[in-house]
DNA sequence: TTGTATTTTTTGTACGTACATATGTCAATA
DNA sequence: TATTGACATATGTACGTACAAAAAATACAA
């Protein structure tokens, strides 16, 4: 559990950086604070005199405590760095190179740099990333959000950009709380195309692996649902799994749960993504589930390890390297004062045939 | 009339300056340092606090206070946002993805986030970077040189975290002119094996296409001349051809222009690496030439791109994610006081055969 | 209206108490 | 002899009281 002058030290600290109290503005007195906070004056001296250490503040007996200077001129004087913060779930991992790289081409040619950070789906470290972008003031952001689904509580960071006039775009999902122009696929799509693609082989005992605390994992249910109720077949909750990121690492464990006991009733599975799906094959290899014989299953996204498998992936496209691409061309577009940039750009998913689907007679 | 902590302080200080409290050495506890000077604890730890925000001492809750080391001094800025700066040349290409790779997945089991920035081996944009994380304040660095066989005008940035105590360790070559740490592949002993190679598949009349910016290339040649020493072939200068960062847009044509002059002399070629070696598979087959028939070829690194292409690549290993993975190590085991940390380490390549190295009678 | 004195407000120094948490030491046990 | 658990020690968090010192606000006199 946070102490709580830390608790007032990051409250106070996230003010300064959204611009709540401005360089120069005097903040609520230490008594006051104490009353705000319910806490002692002891506990708000520490919380300031640690800001003070910090630079954001100064204080002055008799007087009161002061936004210090430094964080919003240095705002200023990066103003013509041309250099773009991109801000992603992960950096290495899954489809994230290939986005990466379709940013950091476009970037290249138009002579920005980058300056990227990851935030492993946690929305402590996307405020630990957005406060470097925002205190150190890059031109441009380009973010995936995180946990999408789920209410964010940096919010107030992103209007801070907004106020300030950085332009940022978010691609795969966006916050749907704010007015932000996005890049992203088509998940309803994508998953109905994968359902469908299923039922068109003949299955009609389809499962889902559904993931909840990102948007693309809302939308992918919607289009398993909508290819379902198309073909009136019958939604069953007991034939989706769900997961989170929190519960990520205990996915294998569940799954061979959930497929033991739906051994004898699906013969299909719709996975989120195409990691989801190769795990899939791993744990029916340990339960001796035959792919596709036994078992059908579709993943989602294209992504490289799809490719590389042992056993090649059915799987839907996501535009990747290409959104990356566009999604920095807006950045730098809106930095050159283009008028009537998309608010919304939607891809749409192509199935891309493998070895995982077996057409039942 | 000076308040008590500031005598404390004083005095104290005064303590570790002189050597009266050695480096390393515990401080008398709070509870003692109250019946020395007569004052209460809360005077006590004032005054610790500000020798410690100040690098003199660090306190360990249950153990006590310690004299730090000078080079911690300055650290307390962002003491614990646990950010670690990497500086690389590119960021989605060649082996780069792989030593990311390496380096967030230690600092990920270390709960330590990543801050990443690419210079495009542009000792402007390595400027811009540096800024960036010197100015942020980051907990540790690691960076790829760039242009590292040239004079580098940024050294003043490299001093500048040492003088503040913040650990950065280089990968793939470092500035010969600091003293710093550094992870490198063994360039010389690759380049060495790659003609190597050659010879002993009867190879004599070997090329090199080079790197001249880059302290790999001057090594990798280093290597080339040591084997045809060894085996008392003569080194000639029409044989190589160079390149830079600045030169390589113009490689393929150059390549057009060297491998045609060259078609009767050469029947082998050492390739700086694995990229080049590539554009040199797709100039010799639009020149016609025959590979391996009529030009055997030798890449370096092992990237990807040797795996993948329609001809495997000869090549020689890289330690890439390895590589990542222990220079990440070096930084956190650094921010954690171990001490014998290597100065130098140098990974050694191991030859990895191919389609593109035909034997000669 | 302006200048000066006084009062109020706000931060700075310094005393105290209490409990939480991490480390270090020592004794008992396997 | 090595390991574990209990206890002591030492720092960390957080509450409180009191007075000092500097700045700001107010009151009063010229």
């Amino acid at each position: 559990m946070k102490p709580k002058y830390q608790e007032l030290f990051e409250d106070i600290k996230s003010k300064i950086l959204t611009g709540d109290y401005e360089a120069g503005e005097r903040i609520p007195t230490e008594s006051a604070l104490q009353d705000i906070y319910k806490v002692s004056r002891h506990t708000v001296r520490k919380a300031i005199l640690e800001l003070a250490n910090e630079g954001y503040l100064r204080s002055e007996k008799g007087s009161g405590t002061y936004v210090s200077d430094q964080y919003q001129a240095k705002s200023r004087e990066n103003a013509n760095n041309k250099i773009i913060g991109v801000i992603t779930t992960y950096i290495s991992d899954y489809i994230f190179p290939s986005i990466i790289r379709g940013v950091e081409g476009k970037l290249n040619e138009e002579n920005y740099s980058l300056l990227l950070a990851s935030t492993n789906n946690d929305a402590a470290q996307e405020k630990k990333a957005l406060e470097m972008m925002l205190s150190f003031g890059v031109n441009g952001l380009i973010v995936e959000p995180t946990k999408s689904n789920l209410y964010n509580p940096n919010l107030s960071y992103y209007l801070s950009f907004k106020a300030q006039g950085i332009p940022f775009v978010m691609i795969n999902a966006h916050y749907e709380e704010l007015e932000v122009p996005f890049f992203c696929l088509d998940d309803v799509q994508s998953s109905y195309l994968a359902t469908k693609e299923l039922i068109s082989k003949g299955h009609t005992q389809i499962g889902l692996i559904s993931k909840t605390d990102d948007l693309q994992g809302k939308y992918r249910m919607k289009g398993y649902i909508k290819a379902l109720g198309e073909y009136r077949l019958q939604f069953q909750p007991e034939h989706v799994l769900s997961f989170n990121t929190e519960t990520k690492g205990d996915l294998h464990a569940n799954l061979e749960t959930f497929l033991a006991e739906n051994k004898e009733a699906l013969t299909a599975l719709v996975c989120y993504n195409d990691e989801v799906g190769l795990e899939v094959v791993t744990v029916c290899r340990k339960l001796g589930i035959s792919i596709p014989d036994e078992l059908s299953i579709i993943g989602q996204d294209n992504s490289y390890i799809a490719k590389t498998a042992n056993i090649k992936l059915s799987t839907l496209t996501h535009p990747q390297e290409q959104m990356g691409r566009e999604a920095a061309d807006w950045i730098i577009k809106k930095l050159k004062n283009h008028k009537d940039l998309p608010n919304e750009t939607y891809y749409q998913p192509v199935l891309i045939p493998g070895e995982t689907i077996k057409k039942l007679e």
